[in-house]
DNA sequence: TCCTTTCCAGACCGTTCGGTCTGTTTGTAG
DNA sequence: CTACAAACAGACCGAACGGTCTGGAAAGGA
């Protein structure tokens, strides 16, 4: 193999990923990329068959990563034995991680979910991919939880509990926009942790 | 005055709402939104200077209606003279609604965050606007709820749980738009409902 | 009636878009 | 050293973009 191609499809996707965070996929031209990665049409059209397999390739990465974050959060949690603490440490990990969430100015499932017609196969299934995730470990926390902790009135449904973190999270990222602060994610999150926290 | 241009305007609006709303500003053409109206660039440019300037009389009309919907709430709810259950009242309303809401498959707000580059003087007016109103209203719901029921442990403030209805509501329409269905809308809002009366 | 102003249709323009193609460089295997 | 395939640069293409301009139709005031 000659240069090493793999470096220069990393760029290019670190490059592309700033920008549709930033204004959007269909806002965000081939060139321009290109051109803020130093790059060229040779490059980019060598490693991406067409701008959709950009996205999809940008959508499968972004996945990964998400995937990783929530890994981590299980991971920071998993010292706590009692199923309470650690939903609470659970929690704790993303409130603290609130600032770092939001340097990257927006959420790239923002961005994908706005364009119908990026919603393909591919990046619907990943999309769908990563909120299953979310839901599944989150629940499973809440279930351990609410299962050591008795409560009188009605709880919602672990699923959708959980579910409400992650759109907390996306509907954070629209509000720190708006503010142009990154400062509403961690108070949006920190609401949510002391709903959560209510109920046990 | 000739024909009736407010009516041409009015369709104008109505067509480049529905399809900005389904995938994005960019990616929602000028000459597509004609097409679907069965209008002329002529009057298109008649009615409105720029692109650009669509999407601020797009954002204006959006909360204007935004607003009164807050309005429709806030009024569903005068009913009741109890503080707590005026502000069940109130979010049962949009509980209630969240099929209506949905309905328009996705929030115009959402597509104008997702693009620093619309983000202007006048669109982040226009919806600073929606979300201080929002959050003023609810919050003092909030407040007189908490007033009239004392709690031993402490609560959010109230601003910040009035915005965390603002951010469960973008944060769903999000979800419907992964899911491809409008239910996620009402469940999420209903979690928000139940987390918000167990601080009560 | 006629004139004026608004309203609108559609041809047209320069630019930029995603994508293709040709040619050159670069690492590696034999 | 040679051959070859992967990796790239950049000119080029047709289509579509936002925006302009000219001509004509429709309504109200004189």
């Amino acid at each position: 193999m000659p240069r090493d191609g793999g470096a220069t499809r990393d760029l290019l996707l670190d490059v592309a990923e700033r920008l549709v965070e930033r204004n959007g996929f269909a806002a965000t031209s081939v060139e321009m990329i290109l051109s803020e990665a130093g790059s060229s049409k040779g490059a980019f059209f060598h490693h991406f068959s067409s701008k959709r397999a950009l996205a999809h390739a940008l959508v499968e990465r972004y996945v990964a990563a998400d995937l990783g974050t929530l890994a981590a959060g299980l991971e920071a949690a998993s010292g706590e034995s009692d199923p309470v603490a650690k939903l609470l440490a659970f929690l704790d990990y993303f409130v603290g991680r609130a600032s770092a969430l939001t340097s990257e100015s927006a959420c790239l499932y923002i961005a994908v979910l706005v364009e119908q017609d990026l919603l393909d196969d591919v990046t619907s299934a990943h999309v769908e991919r990563a909120i299953i995730g979310w839901r599944e470990a989150v629940a499973a926390l809440m279930r351990e939880a609410f299962a050591a902790m008795p409560w009188d009135r009605p709880r919602p449904e672990p699923e959708d509990l959980a579910d409400q973190l992650f759109v907390v999270i996306e509907g954070a990222f629209l509000m720190c926009r708006a503010a142009g602060s990154p400062e509403p994610m961690r108070a949006q999150l920190l609401v949510y942790r002391q709903l959560v926290a209510a109920l046990l």
